[in-house]
DNA sequence: CGGGATCCCGACGGATACTG
DNA sequence: CAGTATCCGTCGGGATCCCG
């Protein structure tokens, strides 16, 4: 296929797509604690440390539309609801996985890269932070 | 390392950083039509087909401080810049190229899983369409 | 040509309160 | 316990105009 073959861009875009729902604040975090096993929303949400409850259900209803996680409720007083990979769920982990290879190991070139062109561009960015007492 | 090892989290956190910036809604196209060459400012527009001027500019001007490409002004009249893939750049298209794989693979799958939940869940969410000429 | 500056709107996401 | 509902601020991102 040649490089610029118009079905090379549509292919880009379901990438984008992806990489839409799935780079979002929370999703990752989700599927990635769900990697390990099935668990229930309030160990999900006490595993993942600052997530709201709102975004976690959010988040939660999102991955289930994409098939990528089943929600499993059982019908106990209190209601006991269980969230499980599906396997196109454990599929997704493997280039994830990769790509969260990829960003352990490349954080300090990337950080590095950072600090060297916020000094070089704009040391003039800083607040005032606080703009005194008028 | 234990699954619940506090580093994990830490881990899965550069992960989500590193999917918030490159799974915005352009980075991923931009850098994948660099991926081939160098190309100009008008070059890339023209190939990405939906983007608008400022945000090819603020996602080069990121993907620049992170790293990922190159900035190069040729002082002509009227002024030529190229952007080009850095190292760490074209590092960064295998994993994205991993998951690309992923999803071109999978996006009938995905489609599926979201066609079946609306199907259940929201058969009242469709739009009206058009609200008529109230 | 390659942007910068503004305006504007809708979506994302946090905080809080309420419910089956 | 596992949500839903509401309010609200922030930010992404498009449109438009201008500039060296």
């Amino acid at each position: 296929m040649k490089p610029d073959h118009p079905a090379r861009t549509r292919e880009c875009q379901t990438v984008s797509e992806l990489l839409s729902r799935i780079g979002d604040k929370w999703s990752v975090l989700v599927v990635a604690s769900l990697g390990e096993g099935a668990l229930r929303f309030s160990a999900l949400r006490r595993r993942i440390n600052g997530i709201s409850q709102k975004m976690l259900t959010t988040t939660l209803r999102s991955l289930e539309r994409d098939g990528f996680v089943t929600r499993t409720v059982f019908p106990t007083t209190p209601v006991q609801v269980e969230y499980q990979l599906t396997e196109l769920g454990r599929d997704l982990l493997c280039p994830v996985g990769a790509l969260a290879e990829w960003a352990i190991r490349n954080q300090a070139r990337v950080d590095a890269a950072r600090e060297k062109f916020d000094r070089k561009n704009k040391p003039a960015t800083q607040r005032p932070a606080v703009p005194l007492n008028v």
